[in-house]
RNA sequence: GAUCCCGUAGCUCAGUUGGAUAGAGCAACUGCCUUCUAAGCAGUAGGCCACAGGUUCGAAUCCUGUCGGGAUCACCA
């Protein structure tokens, strides 16, 4: 069970991305120029650059920009070609980059100088390799980002994956617009589940261990998880034939007994419990690292609930003396947040124990006092929407620092062509098998194609990583995180079409294409070719795709971008000869343009977690 | 029962604060390798944007209702 899934983008949240990347300076001050005409037209009113709509144009019309004029029609009460020629005419004359302009319907399409298209290119060549990238400054936000946050009682599987490439991808979008980011972990290390792994271990093991058997910690100690799911289930069908009900049976079953009172042991400090718990824990915790290492992440502070779950009680008490919580008869202790549209929520048990609410609200203050950071965002399933309410509203009452900057990045389930995942049903998608699974298909597609002579084995071996990487990453990022969705094997492990090997595919091939281009001079006078102007478009727009990625949370955005960059790309590669071009300014225009696209790709492919290949 | 999320091509998904003829990829069919990497490119076919109303110059997008799928509503985590 992954501890946490997300889901709305905050308003206030926003408010950290103050600059509103632009690097589309054309498009502002074609906004600001039609504002200021129309508030001309206006009377006694002002139109707002904002107001001004720009959209991209349809394939079958010619341009580059679209103002939409439908929603001035009424302010200036003038009539759409009317309104449209006196604007298009004005723009014109007080914007150089524009060469010309049509009008269709209520639209003007905007169609831009070639000097415009050559001016850009200059200027993304000149910084490509950090084209669209902000760095950090000393005093930028401070941002924590939790994930994966798994229990210590099974292995990765394919739920971890979506959250461990949602939590990097994002911390790295984050990074890009300019903000420090601060990954952790907190393990769920304690309680009943892992009391399992543990009364299992004892019982059928005799004494085996990772080392002995030569298995992975994590799925060592997993498939004891599940001998005892096995006898629990047995135990219970048992007891259920002597003739005791499924509710009693399910109670009384020595083992689940077993597994209370380990629970109790471990609370009370049992020194055997707690040797065991430990001994186990580090197994998993090893097999959890290598996974982890693999995957490409890391993180600045592990925590663990077994460290904090008793530590919100002193939080709760202080919120019960300034009248925020409230005790009930039986000693229980509750917030009351139906006038936020929640319910009455429990924050300690009767018995004064914690409970899983409790031990958030420590956790969030313990994070506040390592980090003093400016946000805090939780990657975690969408399955605890309503928990991370709760807890953001309890932390607001308790007037914690940036209780107005948390944020829960709520993903949808993973789930199978043939339905939902269930460990009961053994469909369960481990991380490990599904991983090595994509690296051996990378491998044997690159055996067919045979385009690897010269590298060594490990060069090869390092190539298959991340094609394999690349190919499920990408699968699982191009959906918008908030829906659920559905991972076919099959299709996941596709090399075609859509998917990250394609995006590498088109790096490798302008990485080719550099390696023989030598040294680039631009030329002024060129006037690029419409597939070219196609991909300068496309390319310009990268930082605003990462701006709105890491606005909305929602690295999507970017595979999707990627994608189109790569396909705008090839279909210049094969209308425009690079190297074969032999008009000088031609052929220095393309081999900017290539360095340009490949950086930018490199770099996009970075922000999801993918590596760009010299070679494929 | 209450609350929240989702419903777009056969399949998997895009679709900016409402804007032009709803887009990709996969699968299917047709072409293109003596030319910079064919993991590519070009083309054909595929749609009552779940359904019904409403708002407006204009709705896949906003509102209401219906149907279908999912999640949550524990002194579990």
């Amino acid at each position: 069970m992954i501890r946490r899934k997300v889901l709305h983008f905050t308003a206030h949240f926003q408010v950290f991305f103050l600059f509103f990347c632009s690097m589309n300076t054309v498009e502002n001050s074609l906004r600001t120029l039609a504002a200021q005409f129309l508030s001309g037209l206006v009377p006694g009113g002002e139109v707002s650059p904002a107001q001004v709509l720009l959209n991209p144009i349809p394939a079958d019309f010619e341009g580059d920009v679209s103002v939409v004029l439908f929603p001035f029609l009424k302010l200036t009460g003038k009539r759409p070609d009317e309104l449209g020629e006196a604007l298009g005419a004005f723009l014109q004359q007080n914007l150089c980059e524009i060469g010309s302009w049509t009008l269709v319907k209520g639209f003007l399409n905007i169609t831009f100088t070639p000097e415009y298209w050559t001016s850009l290119l200059k200027d993304v060549y000149a910084q490509h390799q950090r084209f669209g990238l902000r760095e950090a400054t000393a005093d930028a936000p401070n941002v924590l980002i939790e994930y994966p946050s798994p229990n210590t009682n099974k292995p990765l599987h394919l739920g971890h994956l979506r959250n461990i490439f949602l939590g990097m991808s994002l911390s790295r979008i984050l990074e890009a617009t300019g903000q420090r980011v601060t990954p952790v972990c907190l393990y769920n290390d304690r309680g009943t589940n892992i009391s399992k792994s543990m009364v299992a271990w004892q019982k059928f093991a005799h004494g085996a261990t990772p080392q002995s058997t030569g298995i992975k910690g994590d799925h060592f100690v997993g498939d004891y998880y599940v001998k005892f799911s096995d006898l629990y289930k047995e135990e219970v069908k048992a007891l259920m034939a002597e003739g005791k009900t499924e509710e009693d049976a399910k109670k009384q079953a020595p083992c689940i007994q077993e597994v209370e009172r380990m629970t109790v042991a471990w609370e009370e400090g049992d020194a055997e419990v707690r040797a065991l718990w430990e001994q186990m824990n580090g197994w998993v915790y090893e097999g959890f690292n290598e996974s982890f290492g693999r995957l490409g992440c890391r993180f600045e502070k592990n925590y663990y609930e077994s460290a904090v779950y008793n530590l919100g009680k002193e939080t709760v008490a202080e919120g019960l003396e300034k009248g925020i919580f409230f005790r009930k008869d039986d000693g229980s202790i509750w917030i009351d947040l139906t006038d936020a549209g929640l319910d009455e929520k429990v924050l300690l048990r009767s018995n004064g124990t914690s409970i899983y609410i409790t031990q958030d609200i420590a956790v969030a203050y313990e994070k506040q006092r390592d980090f003093n950071y400016d946000a805090s965002i939780y990657v975690v399933g969408n399955e605890q929407d309503y928990h991370f309410k709760v807890l953001f509203e309890i932390l607001k009452r308790l007037g914690m620092k940036a209780s107005d900057k948390l944020y829960h990045l709520s993903y949808g389930m993973v789930e199978l062509p043939t339905g939902k995942m269930k460990s009961r049903e053994g469909t369960v998608v481990d991380a490990d098998v599904l991983f090595d699974g994509m690296i051996q298909v990378a491998r044997e597609t690159a055996a067919e194609q045979g385009k690897l002579e010269g590298l060594s084995e490990a060069e090869k071996e390092h190539l298959y990583t991340m094609v394999g990487n690349a190919a499920l990453r990408y699968f699982i990022l191009r959906v918008d995180p908030k829906k659920k969705m559905i991972f076919n094997p099959q299709e996941s492990i596709d090399f075609q079409g859509q998917t990250g090997p394609f995006v590498q595919y088109t790096h490798a091939r302008i990485a080719s294409i550099l390696r023989q281009g030598g040294d680039i001079q631009l030329k002024d006078g060129y006037v690029p070719h419409p597939k070219e102007v196609q991909v300068l478009a496309t390319l310009g727009r990268f930082g605003s795709v990462i701006q709105t990625a890491a606005d909305k949370m929602d690295p999507s955005a970017l595979a999707s971008y990627v994608f189109e960059l790569a396909r705008d790309f090839n279909q210049f590669y094969h209308e425009c000869p690079v190297l074969k071009e032999s008009d000088e300014a031609a052929r220095m225009f393309r081999l900017a343009l290539c360095a340009s696209v490949g950086s930018v790709l490199k770099n996009g492919l970075y922000l999801l977690g993918i590596e760009a290949p010299e070679r494929m």
